[in-house]
DNA sequence: AATATTAAAACATCGGATGTTTTAATATTT
DNA sequence: AAATATTAAAACATCCGATGTTTTAATATT
C-alpha cells in the first residue's frame, strides 16, 4: 500500500503529464494516453516548417519552394500548402511576396507580432490597472538603477529632448503616449536586455490598447514631465538610488492619475489608431 | 528660422509617426504619407473580425457564420474567407470545429498561443542565459515577498509536495523541469497578477525551449530542491525578506549551474517534447 | 431504455481556371 | 550610351465547383 502522501504526489505528477481519463463509472483507466490533436494537413506542414526553423535548419532569408512545387513535394493540394504558409505568416515566421521573384521567405519574428499576441491575450484576461502598475514597479525601478551606471551623454540628450518635445505639445494631445512610450523604451534599451525590453514595451502597449486611456489634461502632462525630469536628473548624477525612487514615484503618480480621471478629460483611442475626444 | 534644438525635436516627432521619405536626391518630400499595406482580402477580413472582438462586439463562444454564408456576405470567395478564419485561428481568437453543429467560434486566447509567440520571438533574439536570469531576479524576489503575506496552508502543502516529488525522482530525469515550472508558477499565481504570471511562465518556457538545457545530475537537482525548501520555509514563517533573499540566491544558483554544465551531463529537449541523453 | 442507423450541416481537401503583382530581360527612344 | 518604355514570365491572389470527412441530431431498431 502507498501512503496518502505518496498518492498526492502521484496525482501531481499525473496531472502534469497526462490528461485525466474518465471511464464510465468515473474510475481511471489502467493505462494512460498522451493527448492527440486532430491532424489537419496544413497544421502538419506548419509544424514541420516551424520545427525546421527552431532547429536551425532554415535561416532568416531562406526561400521556401513555390506553392505549386512544395505542394507537389508534400503530396498535398495547393490549397493546403497555402493555408500552412498563411498560418506561418500569421506567426510572423514567414514573409510572402508576390511577383516574379516573389515567394515565401523565412523572416525574423518582429516585435509587433508578439505585442499583438499579448494584446489579444490580455484583452480576455483583462487585468486591472493595478496589475499593470505592479509589474512596472517590479521592473522599471531596477531598470533605471542599471541605467544610472551605464548611461551615455547621447542617451541623456535623447531623453531630455523627449521631455522637451512633450512639454512643447500645444494642448497635450498629439503623440503624448508615443513620446511617453519612447521615453521608457529608451531607458530599458540601455540595459541591453532584450527580454526586459519586450516586456516593458508590451505592457505599455497593452495598457494603451486595452485600457484605452491616454491623458490629455495639462496637469497630468506636467506631472509626467516632472517625473521624467526627476528620473533623468538622477541618471545624470549616476545616482541609482534616486533614479529608482523617482521611477517608483512616477509610476505610482501615473496610476493615481489614471484611476482618478476615469471618465474625466481624456482621449479614448479606438483600435489604438483613431483618436477622438469624449 | 528654427533653432537647432527644435529641429532635433521635430525630427524625433517625425520619426515617431511617419516613415522617412527619400526622394531622388535624398531630400525629404514636402508632405508626409502614412504607411499603407497591400490589402489582401483575407487580411481585411481578419482585421474586421479582430476589431469586432477587441471592441466587445463579439464575445467568447459567439458563432460566426459558416464559410459559405460569410463569404457571400463579404462578397468574396470561400477560399479568401477560409484564409481569414485560419489566420484568426492562428492568433488563437477562433476555434474551428468540423461536423454538423460545427463552425467558427470566438475563443479566449490561451496562454499556449502567447507562449509560442514569445518562443518564436526569443528564438531569433537569442538572449543570453544572463538575460533570462536578470529578468527573473527583477520579478521573482518581489513575487515571494507578496507570497509571504498572502500564502495559505493549502499553498504551502502544494509547494512541499512539489519538493517531495522532485526529491523522489529516481535519477533526476523525469518531469524535473515540469515540477520546477509548476513550483514557480504556483508562487506567481498567489500574487493574483495575471500579467506577472504570464511573464514568469513565458520566460521559463522560452528558457527551456530555446536554451534547451534541463539538468539531470543529482547535485544540481539537490541544489534546486534546497533552494525551493529555503523559499518555502521563509514563506511558512511569513518572512518576506528571507523569502526574497532565498529566491535571489536560488535564481543565481540555477544560473551558475546552467553556465557551468554547458556540455556536461544534461538533457537536451528536442522541440520541447522529446527528451534524449547526450 | 439502450443501441444502431441515417441524414444533414459544416469543415477539409482537391485541382483547375483566371487575375494581379513584381521583376528581369528586351526593345525603344533620346 | 543612357534613360525610358515595353514585354514576358514567375509566383502569389482569388475564384469556383466537386468530392471527402467529421460530427451531431434525429430516427429507427433492438
Amino acid at each position: 500500500m502507498t501512503t496518502p502522501n505518496e498518492n498526492v504526489i502521484d496525482e501531481l505528477l499525473l496531472n502534469l503529464k497526462y490528461k485525466t481519463l474518465k471511464w464510465r463509472d468515473g474510475e481511471r483507466m489502467g493505462f494512460k494516453f498522451e493527448t492527440v490533436k486532430a491532424n489537419r494537413i496544413s497544421q502538419n506542414i506548419v509544424e514541420q516548417i516551424r520545427s525546421a526553423i527552431l532547429q536551425g535548419e532554415l535561416k532568416i532569408g531562406d526561400q521556401l519552394p513555390s506553392e505549386k512545387e512544395f505542394a507537389k513535394h508534400f503530396g498535398v493540394s495547393k490549397s493546403s500548402l497555402r493555408e500552412a504558409y498563411r498560418v506561418l505568416e500569421a506567426y510572423g515566421l514567414l514573409e510572402i511576396r508576390q511577383g516574379m521573384s516573389g515567394g515565401a521567405f523565412i523572416k525574423e519574428v518582429d516585435v509587433k507580432t508578439v505585442k499583438d499576441s499579448l494584446v489579444n491575450y490580455f484583452f480576455f484576461q483583462n487585468p486591472g490597472i493595478r496589475e499593470y502598475t505592479q509589474i512596472r514597479t517590479f521592473i522599471e525601478p531596477q531598470v533605471v538603477q542599471i541605467c544610472a551606471k551605464n548611461i551615455t551623454p547621447e542617451d541623456i540628450e535623447y531623453l531630455e529632448n523627449n521631455i522637451l518635445a512633450m512639454e512643447q505639445e500645444p494642448d497635450g494631445e498629439t503623440f503624448v503616449s508615443d513620446l511617453d512610450s519612447a521615453f521608457h523604451k529608451k531607458l530599458v534599451e540601455i540595459t541591453g536586455n532584450k527580454i526586459i525590453s519586450l516586456i516593458v514595451e508590451s505592457v505599455q502597449t497593452a495598457l494603451i490598447n486595452i485600457k484605452q486611456i491616454v491623458h490629455t489634461d495639462e496637469q497630468f502632462l506636467k506631472m509626467v514631465c516632472n517625473g521624467h525630469r526627476k528620473i533623468v536628473n538622477a541618471l545624470k548624477e549616476n545616482d541609482p538610488e534616486n533614479a529608482s525612487k523617482a521611477m517608483i514615484e512616477h509610476i505610482n503618480d501615473v496610476e493615481k492619475g489614471m484611476l482618478a480621471s476615469k471618465g474625466g478629460s481624456m482621449i479614448i483611442t479606438e483600435k489604438g489608431l483613431l483618436k477622438q475626444k469624449h
